[in-house]
DNA sequence: TAAGTAATTAAGTAAATACTTAAATGTGTA
DNA sequence: TACACATTTAAGTATTTACTTAATTACTTA
């Protein structure tokens, strides 16, 4: 995972809305492409793009695919964010 | 400024690189340039699309343009982040 | 085993993005 | 005034991105 890869999956609306629907819990692929107008392909492509931005997981449980946040990988959007908040040299 | 154009303007590997020569102090467009392989055109470019998400703010003093961080709307990005290490319903 | 369901992958496309060079704008100075 | 310099804007292009539909893969169940 780069920092790079992380704030180019973020940079997308669909995929930010994702994200904020698995805060209320884990989600299957369906359940989450049922919040969108756009197809269930391109819903998965998304959560491709998420998946290997580290910034959810994938558990396949029978046909079903459960998909989850990893907020661990926010701390790390954090520490990049938080530099703009002290002085150069400070980190 | 909107929360997606933010997230926008920081998908992008150089527009972040010149937010972080910015944090040491305040530069000219031509000064940031240095910095970069591509032309003074595309520098602009960048400046414009972080002025535009207010991420910098520019004042022109005679003939140059000082670029400078706006350090109060990377809150509302950090905002955003922190959503995801709280529970849903918190906010 | 065959048919149904969930999800992903493949292939194609339209729009957005990041660049380029050339032209234009604004300012300083001989 | 004229020329130089700093920066931006315009116009064009190659690449990337976000989608689509169709095909494929994997699992469940009658």
């Amino acid at each position: 995972m780069s920092i790079n890869e992380l704030f180019k999956a973020l940079s997308d609306e669909n995929r930010r809305k994702i994200l904020d629907l698995l805060r209320k819990g884990d989600l299957t692929s369906g359940e989450i492409a049922e919040n969108f107008e756009i197809s269930k392909a391109g819903i998965s492509q998304h959560l491709s793009v998420l998946k290997n931005a580290e910034l959810v997981y994938a558990i396949k449980k029978g046909q079903y695919v459960y998909y989850s946040l990893n907020s661990t990988v926010f701390q790390d959007v954090l520490k990049w964010i938080v530099q703009f908040n002290s002085r150069k040299g400070d980190e």
